[in-house]
DNA sequence: CTGTTAGCGCTTTCAA
DNA sequence: TTGAAAGCGCTAACAG
C-alpha cells in the first residue's frame, strides 16, 4: 500500500491522499507490524543483556545503564538470568539468536566458551560485561578490578596489617582472580609473600562469604583483615565475625569490592571498591551499537573503567600494632 | 521445505530424509528464523515489563520473579524504565505493540492512563503491577499496602505515639494513597482524628523523604514518630533526623514500607512492613501467561498479596512516655 | 504521484 | 512421504 509511504514518509505523495491515509490510521488505530518490517531488514532493534543475577544490584545498575543508552537510540531490551550456568547461558543464546536479536551483551557464566563461540559462528556481535574470557579477543567492558584490589590491599598494608585474607569470588571467572592478582601484586610491592595468608575460593553469595570468613578467621595466627571479594561475601563475612565474637576493626578489619550502590545503605560503614556500574553498562552498549550501525572500531576493545577507594570505617590498624 | 518437518517433527518423514536433514542443519549451523515464525503465528513469545525504575531493589525483585517465571514456559522478556512519566510509558507501550509483544506487565506511571486505553483498543493483554487505577477493572497484583500500613500503625499506637507523621509518596498513585489509607484506618481504629499530624506528599526518593522530613520535624508540637512510604523516603528521612541533632528512637521512631531486599541491609535495623516482591512478579506473570494461553479466568483479577511487619530497632516508646 | 510485483523465512494445505 | 503454492505484513524497485 501507499501506507508504507506516508508512514515513513519517503517519496512522493500528494497532500490529500497523506492526508486520507493519516485519517485512516487514526480511525483504525493502526499500527504498523515492526515483526514484519525486521523480517525484511534483518533488523529487529532489539539487543539482549544476560547476566547471572539482575538481583544483584551491580548488574541492576549496570543493567539500567544499558537500558537508557539501547532506548535513546530506540533499541529495546531483553533480560535474562544464568544464575552462572553455562547451560542455561546457552539456552539464552539459543533462543536470543532464533530471535534474532541484533546484538547480545553478555555476563559470561563461569568458564563458558560454548556460547561465546556460538555467537561467533553466527557472527551476532556481542560485547562481554564485567569479566574477560581468557586468550579470547573480543569486545569487553570492565572496572579495574586488578588496580581496585591493589589500592585496596595498599590501604591495609598501610595501615600496618601482615595478614590479610582474600575471600574470593570463583576461582574461574575473572572479576575474582583480576582481584586476587590486584592483592598478589601489592602484597610484592611491599616485598611480602603473596602467600602468607590463604585465598579462598567460593561463589559470590553472603553463604560463601559466611564458609570462607569462617574458615579463614579458625586460622592460627588469625588474620588482622579480610578482603572481600563482592559485598555479598562482605555481609556473610560480618555475619561470622559476629559469630566468632569477634569486633570489626579492634579485632578484624573489613573491606570489600562494592558491587552494592551506595544509595542502598542508610549509614554505608564499609570501607570499599566502588566500580562505575552505570558507566560499564552505558559504555558496553555504545560499543555494541556502534558495532550495529557499522561505526565500531576495527579491532576488539577492551575498556577498562576506573574503580574507586572509598575508606569509611571498617578498616584501622591491626590490633596490638604499635606504631 | 522438507526442513520444517524436521523441525517440529510433525507430519510423516522418512527416517533417511530426517538424518540428512538433521545433519545439513548441523553443517551449516542452521538456526531457525523466530521472526518468521512469528510472522505467521502472531505469537512472539515475548512479553514486556515496564516498571518506574528497575534500579529500586522492589522492583529488581518483582522482575526477577517475572524473568523466572516466564522463562519457564519459554517467554523472554523486554524491559523498560518510565521514571514515572506517563509520556515515556505511552512511547513504550506503542514501541513494544509494534513490536507485536504477546502481552505486558506495566507499573503505571503516576495518574497515566493513555497507555491503558491504548492497550485496551488493540486488545493487548496486560496486567498492572503494584499499583491498582481507580475505576477500571483490570488485571492487577499488588501486596496489601492498606493493611500493611494499618499494621505499622497501630504497632506504633500501641506503643504510645500520639503524633504520627506520614511521609507519603505521591498523591496519584494508588500504592502511596492506599498506605496513608491504612493510616488513617488505623487512627480511626483507636479513635483518634487522623488529621492529627499532616500528611506530606512527595515523590518516592531519597531527597523527597528528606525534604518532607525536615517539615515534619519542624512542626510544633514534633512528631513522636514517623512513617516513610517507602525505604528511599525512610533513607532521606534518617538524614534530616541525624541533621536535626535528634537521635532515632529515643527522640522519634521511624517505621517504613520496605521497598529493598532484606539481604540488602548489612544489620537490618529499620521497622518496616515488608513486601512479597518477587511473588508478585511470578503471580502476575502467570496470570498474564494463563490469558495468553486462553487459560485466564473470566473477570479481571485483583490479586492482593499480604505484606509482612518486621518489628526491628527504630521503633519505640515515645519520648516523655509515662506508661 | 500511486499501484503492482516480489521476496524476507516460515508453515498450512493440497498435489504429486 | 515429499514438494509446490500461498500468505503472514512489510518495503524496494519498477510500471503505469
Amino acid at each position: 500500500m501507499t501506507v508504507s509511504r506516508v508512514i515513513n514518509d519517503s517519496g512522493y505523495i500528494s497532500q490529500e491522499t497523506r492526508s486520507r491515509v493519516e485519517e485512516a490510521i487514526q480511525e483504525l488505530g493502526y499500527i504498523p507490524n515492526a515483526l514484519a518490517r525486521s523480517l525484511r531488514f534483518k533488523q529487529t532493534r532489539t539487543i539482549a543483556l544476560i547476566v547471572t543475577d539482575i538481583t544483584n544490584p551491580f548488574f541492576t545498575t549496570v543493567a539500567r545503564g544499558v537500558e537508557d543508552t539501547a532506548s535513546e537510540q530506540d533499541f529495546s531490551v531483553i533480560f535474562c538470568n544464568t544464575d552462572e550456568s553455562p547451560d542455561e547461558e546457552a539456552r539464552y543464546v539459543n533462543v536470543l539468536m532464533q530471535k534474532q536479536v541484533d546484538g547480545l551483551l553478555l555476563v559470561p557464566a563461569g568458564g563458558s566458551i560454548e556460547s561465546i563461540k556460538s555467537l561467533r559462528a553466527h557472527r551476532l556481535p556481542f560485547v562481554l560485561l564485567d569479566r574477560r574470557i581468557p586468550n579470547i579477543e573480543v569486545d569487553v567492558v570492565y572496572s579495574d578490578h586488578e588496580q581496585g584490589a591493589f589500592e585496596i590491599i595498599m590501604h591495609l598494608l598501610e595501615l600496618g596489617h601482615q595478614r590479610i585474607a582474600v575471600l574470593s569470588g570463583p576461582a574461574d571467572v575473572t572479576s575474582a582472580s583480576d582481584r586476587v592478582a590486584g592483592y598478589c601484586r601489592a602484597l610484592a610491592h611491599v616485598g611480602m609473600d603473596p602467600h602468607v595468608a590463604p585465598i579462598y575460593y567460593g561463589p559470590f553469595t553472603a553463604e560463601g562469604g559466611y564458609e570462607s570468613a569462617k574458615r579463614a578467621l579458625a586460622a592460627t595466627p588469625r588474620p588482622t583483615a579480610l578482603f572481600a571479594a563482592n559485598n555479598f561475601i562482605a555481609n556473610g563475612a560480618l555475619r561470622a565475625i559476629r559469630e566468632a565474637g569477634l569486633k570489626l576493626v579492634d579485632d578484624v578489619s573489613l573491606v570489600t569490592f562494592d558491587d552494592l550502590s551506595d544509595s542502598f545503605f542508610i549509614e554505608p560503614f564499609l570501607t570499599v571498591v566502588q566500580q562505575p556500574a552505570y558507566e560499564i553498562g552505558r559504555q558496553a552498549t555504545l560499543l555494541l551499537l556502534d558495532r550495529l550501525a557499522g561505526n565500531g572500531p576495527d579491532e576488539p576493545q577492551e575498556i577498562i573503567l576506573p574503580a574507586q577507594l572509598i575508606v569509611r570505617k571498617s578498616s584501622g590498624p591491626p590490633p596490638c600494632h604499635t606504631g
